[in-house]
DNA sequence: CCGTATCCGCGAGGATACTG
DNA sequence: CAGTATCCTCGCGGATACGG
């Protein structure tokens, strides 16, 4: 099976927005992924296990639950503990990685909640009105940036 | 046209993995979202014209890149000056909310480029073995957390 | 140059059923 | 309980072509 972390760079090699050789964009798009920026935050406030996490974080199917946990236990930032009774238990929780990544997921996740009215009201002014732009009528015929 | 930031709430309102009303993982799913990471990030260095950000994001169709700043403008994190003589030109620049976001995603950035290395070291390790899990043999039956 | 419109392939991800 | 396997759909996103 083949990961979204595994895919390469783009092409171009060349022209990197994110300064670096091997690929931090790759992270980032695992770090940004929905259910992965939920479950850390969930297992940010403790330990859990698998019906744990899937009723907390709401909404995620066990396919995409389970998935989540492997990605997040490949890299190093979870860590999966059985215990092999019946009923089975398994136990998720953060690495010590893991845990430096819920600074700054949580940092994001503030800025959800702080600007989650001001963001609306954005979008509602810019629905609201078929907003006429005023275009500023051109000079400057075309500057060094 | 109807984007990601219109959707609602999973169904369950009543358990909240982000305690709120009025949904924060819909933006954060937007916040998350590929494209805009990269493009505010780009953005913050400096202001850019649509080609100039389709270069330095790389590999980014022009589809992707309207769409994105579409949803940005709409959002109120990116401002669009049409400058209308020929050739016509398109500056996008981040608003001062714009660039409060700024501030996050360049913690998670940061996060990603100091450990991209530990989570690529991560990986092999886990890839490499089939990794024969110790298995906690069970005690504790089921205790209350 | 800066987009939007249209077509379309492909893979993410839900539903369901089955194992340990 | 904690997953895995299989099917199937649906919409993301690339390619292409056209308009302002």
């Amino acid at each position: 099976m083949v990961t979204i972390t595994d895919i390469a760079s783009p092409e171009d090699s060349s022209v990197d927005p994110f300064r670096a050789g091997c690929e931090p964009r790759v992270l980032l798009h695992t770090v940004g992924d929905k259910w992965v920026t939920l479950v850390v935050n969930m297992l940010g406030d403790g330990d859990a296990r698998f019906s744990e996490l899937q009723r907390s974080v709401g909404g995620v199917s066990r396919k995409m639950l389970a998935q989540t946990l492997r990605t997040l236990e490949r890299d190093g930032l979870v860590v999966r503990t059985v215990y092999t009774n019946t009923p089975p238990r398994v136990v998720y929780s953060l690495t010590p990685l893991g845990r430096t990544l819920l600074v700054p997921l949580r940092a994001v996740r503030a800025w959800c909640e702080q600007y989650v009215d001001a963001v609306s009201d954005a979008q509602a002014e810019f629905d609201g009105r078929g907003d006429v732009q005023p275009a500023v009528s051109g000079s400057m015929p075309t500057p060094a940036r």
